[in-house]
DNA sequence: ATGCTATGTAGCATTAATGCAACATATATG
DNA sequence: CATATATGTTGCATTAATGCTACATAGCAT
């Protein structure tokens, strides 16, 4: 693995953040990142740290594995 | 966060390892990543990256919450 | 003693994950 | 209309995470 090369994650930030009413902006500050990468992370452009995973997970009252998974989540909840 | 600065993510991978009777060596095949990288995360001189850390959670049969955390782990299991 | 395995340490190279800035678009609202 | 918010896109700079090599040490077996 040379830097996870072409290994996304699949998440469900968008969904969770959605859920509680919060923007971008509002994770992001909550999180302590940048907005710009919620959205990278949503658009799944790439996958995130590990810490960076737990306090998403936090933020969003959610178990890491709810929010990350390694194969595509399927539809409903 | 400027890509995890000075924030470890303690874990207790080591001693997951050892339950199985594993290598480092060979838990790093499993995984896929090479050796001394396991070394890295036991010693806890960087933090990993979300596929590695799903990744060896499943290696090691474990949730992701059991084997890291943001916080230091008590002693008895 | 020799060898093998497991581990620690140090150094160097590469690259993905982040920060950040600028601009565009769409939508809603005053 | 203006303007504010939310999001997408592009590009550039920095740095931590990983790969890899080499060497050292300790233990355990021959």
């Amino acid at each position: 693995m040379s830097r996870n090369p072409e290994e996304p994650v699949y998440n469900r930030i968008e969904e969770a953040r959605a859920a509680l009413g919060l923007s971008r902006q509002e994770l992001a500050d909550k999180v302590g990142v940048h907005y710009q990468t919620i959205g990278y992370l949503e658009r799944e452009e790439y996958s995130p740290s590990l810490v960076l995973a737990i306090r998403i997970a936090n933020s969003l009252n959610k178990e890491v594995s709810e929010l990350f998974s390694l194969t595509p989540f399927k539809k409903g909840k």
